[in-house]
DNA sequence: ATCGATCTTTACGGGTTCCTTACCCGCCGA
DNA sequence: TCGGCGGGTAAGGAACCCGTAAAGATCGAT
């Protein structure tokens, strides 16, 4: 019982997608062009985007764009261009899938299924995050070093909230730095390593052996307990 | 939407299949020789193949090995021949559905349908690999051997998830090369020498008698459980 | 306008990882 | 017996990644 907003001008493939949408459960909601995509989505809400780069008015990627500056929906971008540069400019821009027409139904739905299970998986956030002798909370935005308060920035807040959402598990530099920078900042390695620096040196109890903030060579860091 | 690759001599039976695929909503491509048939499959990269054995310059097995050097693409092989032998035959050499000659155009299409269902299911990669004694968590980037954590370096990781998805069967080293390293670098087999040795050093209880990390002369790896 | 807090950007050193080369062996056909 | 081939092993230097410090840039509050 989804909603799914569908943009597109191909009318046959707006048909397609809406009957193997509804038949899997999903109310559909539908656009051709981009104004009309925009405007629909914040009347209505829908839960998952399937957007067509090629629209007769606004481009694909500026739909995304304007989508973005106000909402987190999971988008899954549709392309009959075969360059690789539109792909990494959706994923850059914040498409959570890129599919290549043609496609196959299957793969498509198997898609959908999966973009709306990471964003169910992704709503629910810890309010709180403890360990030995520390204690983050998300709500009131208060931490606590053995009992002592100890102050954290914005975005020192932010990355730790994220990396508290997947505590245990490796965050690679990519996700972490979409997630906190913004879409577009995923190769901006750098800030990681100031801001992890910075961060160790307020809630580890040695920065040069971090017990919780844990970097991963290659991949990303981890929050550990 | 897919792109499906229909091989066959006999113009009618290439024509029936062709008006019933496209009503189906695929895209078909046509060869009426097994040359032809390799150079198209390669050139188009469809989603499923359709091959009958009987050909006038190679025979069908041919073309099936040939396929199966450097794709996983399903296949479903058509006979005329009664025998059950090539039945077997292509179903060994990796043909994922066989069909007899006479069929219906029902079934077939059912069996189209669910190769391609196979097909979507499987390109998801698994998230672990379990063996005696070996743990692989893919997600997590958290390997153990009895219990004990084990280090791996990024590459070595994107070695063994490429054979994790296929685990059991051989990957070939053009694979291996271009799915880690990139599609220009796969006539560098020297890294795979290199790479597997360390890695056997550290999954294998004794890494000069492999049991996990197998090599097939010639052909590549295969990760064996 | 000034100041302080925060974020961005740059630079450098050390450690790890990767690439490259060289040499070894066993197998096989000439 | 000899190369040739494919694969395993070892080692050094290059490239890369990370931690760290510190200097601009930005912004809001005073």
């Amino acid at each position: 019982m989804t909603r799914v907003l569908v943009v597109d001008d191909d009318s046959v493939l707006l048909r397609t997608l809406r009957i193997n949408l509804r038949a899997r459960g999903h109310e559909v909601l539908l656009a051709a062009t981009g104004a009309q995509a925009v405007a629909t989505f914040f009347a209505e809400q829908p839960e998952l985007v399937i957007l067509d780069l090629g629209l007769p008015d606004l481009d694909g990627i500026e739909v995304l764009k304007r989508l973005r500056e106000r909402s987190e929906v999971p988008v899954i971008v549709l392309s009959a261009r075969q360059h690789a540069d539109d792909k990494v400019e959706a994923l850059d821009e914040g498409a959570d899938d890129y599919v290549s027409k043609p496609f196959s139904m299957d793969e498509f739905l198997a898609r959908v299924r999966a973009a709306l299970r990471r964003a169910s998986a992704e709503a629910e956030a810890p309010e709180t995050f403890t360990a030995a002798g520390l204690q983050l909370d998300f709500v009131n935005h208060h931490a606590t070093r053995d009992s002592e308060p100890l102050h954290l920035t914005p975005t020192e807040w932010r990355v730790l909230a994220e990396l508290a959402k997947h505590h245990g598990r490796v965050v690679s530099h990519e996700d972490l730095l979409r997630t906190v920078w913004g879409p577009s900042y995923g190769r901006e390695h750098h800030y990681l390593r100031v801001f992890a620096n910075q961060i160790r040196r307020k809630i580890e109890l040695d920065p040069s052996q971090p017990r919780h903030l844990i970097n991963e060579p290659g991949l990303g860091y981890r929050l550990q307990q």
